[in-house]
DNA sequence: CGTTCCATTGAGACCCATCAATCTGTGTGG
DNA sequence: CCACACAGATTGATGGGTCTCAATGGAACG
């Protein structure tokens, strides 16, 4: 647990930071030696619980997670799903108490980030702040495309345009490849996502294999026909609040949007 | 346009900020000073558009307004309802482009305050930005919240929980008594909000009168069955994260919750 | 090789959407 | 004060997208 171990799954951290905000070297090597305590999680595990009221953030460092929501009667929501990279509870800095959980979707490794050393970085280097404030502002651009797809799409729409938008979350941290990524959800998670069953994420997933959109084999999901995809879905990256548009692994350079 | 007009209206800002968050009288006076141009808003016309790259934020002193957004076919989804007191796009302050559009659903007033008024601000009173970056987080969280009924609610615990969340929200800036609010959407509205169609609303709306849940003449809600409108909703307030509990304008002092 | 998790398939039902009238209240102009 | 327009609420009929229930299949794993 130095300071210092574990710096390629740190660059993550700034790598997702610096796809929406420009860093220079001061504050890139600000955040490689924050302090973190390390540790695993087994898939299904909790990293943080609904209720909690957490002294620190977590930094995904490897692994893949999601944040959730329950009814009492055990249905569930999943509000956003997190590729390395992210901060997923980066909220709790002003919230005392977490309103949801964080789940780990695969064996997972993250970071915890005590909230004083992230005072005590933002209060060195000021423009900080405004980057971790922009990242929370961007989780909730998506919360607001979710929102469109839950109460408007149909469900062929809303898992299209979900794997639209992972390819370019993935493709951000240099996850993805040749439009292809791995996401290592199950049907049941998807349909937790998207407001659906089970039953017809599987039918839709079904339907876009055959008219060759993508491929799933889990966890791999590959994007077969970009154009067709991004056309059902709608699909407008502008809510990413992206620096720049994708690279190699989403679409080609050059390509209109 | 003197920089200390609307005094009354500009109290709703600090009333709303403070039911989130505790401000100091040095806090409170330099809110209400803040440089604003005041602009008035007919029913239906948008105070920001999706597309803009705003220069300042607009905080509501008198009517209503909602945040929503549009598919390329005229699907719309509301993504948020805005009591007086909000200011329904701060997020601009860090995200340039507008993802979504702001629009008045009454005739409303609001002040346009400069982004940098807001950063000269937040710099004389450094406490202020943790304020106004926990409005953006409780934002997010009623995002998450609205997501869960998107995706996991039925039609008629949907409209019930939006019910008991306007009550506070209008209850925490004074805009409520007797849990009875003026809320001025119609049913069209409610059904882009929550993912429904308007005849569905209506039909659903007929129901929660005949049990005696609610009464709805417009605009003025009635909450007639408190008890019986939480459980049907299973609302749980946590997630609007405020300093305190419901006043005499929505549960009674004392109730358990 | 039983267990377990997950994907798949079929049948039937239902919630809710869509379409299309009709009704009601409000405002407007003559 | 009436005729008219208009927005929004209401009602009915019909259909479809999606859910639920239930069973089967396949792959990984100890």
């Amino acid at each position: 647990m130095t300071r210092l171990d574990r710096t390629p799954e740190r660059q993550l951290l700034v790598r997702r930071l610096a796809s929406a905000t420009i860093l220079d070297e001061a504050e890139r090597e600000a955040l490689i030696s924050l302090p973190m305590l390390v540790r695993d999680f087994a898939d299904g595990q909790d990293l943080v619980r609904g209720g909690d009221r957490p002294q620190h953030c977590c930094v995904l460092l490897s692994g893949f997670a999601c944040r959730y929501l329950l009814l009492a009667d055990g249905r569930r929501q999943i509000a956003a799903f997190h590729p390395p990279g992210d901060i997923p509870d980066l909220q709790s800095l002003h919230l005392q108490v977490m309103d949801h959980s964080v789940g780990a979707m695969m064996p997972t490794v993250a970071g915890f980030i005590q909230h004083e050393h992230v005072h005590r970085i933002t209060s060195q280097h000021p423009r900080l702040i405004h980057a971790f404030w922009r990242e929370t502002l961007i989780d909730a651009a998506i919360f607001r495309a979710w929102m469109v797809g839950l109460g408007r799409r149909t469900a062929h729409e809303r898992i299209a345009h979900l794997i639209c938008e992972m390819l370019l979350r993935f493709d951000a941290v240099g996850l993805a490849e040749n439009r292809t990524f791995r996401l290592p959800v199950t049907q049941n998670d998807i349909a937790d996502a998207l407001g659906l069953s089970n039953v017809h994420v599987n039918r839709v997933l079904q339907d876009l294999r055959r008219d060759e959109l993508i491929s799933w084999q889990r966890p791999d999901v590959a994007i077969l026909d970009w154009d067709r995809l991004r056309d059902l879905a709608m699909f407008d990256p502008a809510y990413l609040h992206m620096r720049s548009l994708p690279g190699a692994g989403a679409a080609e350079p050059g390509e209109e949007h």
